[in-house]
DNA sequence: CAGAAAAACTTAGAGATCAAAGTAATAACT
DNA sequence: AGTTATTACTTTGATCTCTAAGTTTTTCTG
């Protein structure tokens, strides 16, 4: 039994519980979570660009192109050229988005919500701090990290 | 600023490092974390089936299948049906991938893994015991959930 | 034993995610 | 002004993941 396992088996049942979450919300509302991360920020940033909002949910450009593009096709976002600078689109929402805004579905789990909020604040903050702690640990360099076979031995991928 | 924010941000952050790690592992080794995962699975359990991977793992059948496809096409793991009742697929690790994995690259970040050796047992503990928590909490049953819009409202998804 | 139900897998279809490469427009420098 | 570099975004191609709908084989039941 390696040394970290437990918490590794704790952080991939948290990851897949969001991500059945997202499908969940997905199939009652039509939004994924990150679809609407995206919509939050989009009204919540003063300049909502895919770049500006990429920043603010932090994923990749790419991946917001990717999730714009899927609120673009159901009509919750239109995009826009900026008029000072020709690169820069700009994103807004239809009413139709607004209208699902306002019925805030929340993306994180209702059951999950209920029993967080009955814990006492010190319990919360104890969660929240060594949830933030394990970000800033995983986020740090991976300065050890070296190649252990060229890619040529696998492949065929 | 909602309650949760904080707690959802810093769950976001660890979801995306442990997602681009898998990445980077699969740059280095081949293999991605789910793979990895897979073959350590079919090594441990007595019937390496998929289905029996798949509880060992935690993700569903279907997604197994396809980590098992992927693994066969790169000659890592071969497929057989069982003799004694033919639904049932055995599963085993070619040398290959026996050799792969005495390289044992591990899943998580090496980064992570100096510093949280670092720390304190309690400290460890106490991390552990927090995730633990959040996931208990998150797999339990969301028993107020209720459709919010009815599908027909958005779709053309 | 025949037909129904259950079990183990696979297939189909969809969304999320990324890195790397490509495109277009602006800025910077000579 | 003209060439180069940078910035903002999109495209491409690969994985992972799920649910729902098949297949095939076994088990159960009348």
């Amino acid at each position: 039994m390696k040394d970290y396992e437990e918490l590794f088996v704790a952080l991939r049942r948290i990851t897949r519980a969001i991500d059945l979450h997202s499908k969940k919300l997905q199939r009652e509302t039509g939004l994924t979570t990150s679809q609407l991360l995206v919509l939050e920020a989009a009204v919540k940033l003063e300049k909502p660009s895919p770049g500006n909002i990429a920043k603010e949910v932090q994923l990749s450009q790419a991946t917001v192109t990717n999730l714009i593009d899927r609120l673009e096709r159901n009509e919750l976002i239109r995009r826009s050229k900026s008029a000072s600078d020709k690169r820069v689109v700009e994103v807004r929402l239809t009413d139709k988005a607004k209208q699902l805004m306002e019925l805030a579905p929340e993306p994180l789990q209702a059951g999950f919500l209920r029993e967080y909020r009955k814990l006492e604040r010190w319990e919360q903050h104890q969660l929240v701090g060594s949830m933030q702690r394990i970000a800033v640990l995983m986020d740090a360099e991976d300065i050890d990290a070296s190649p252990i076979l060229t890619t040529g031995d696998l492949d065929g991928v």
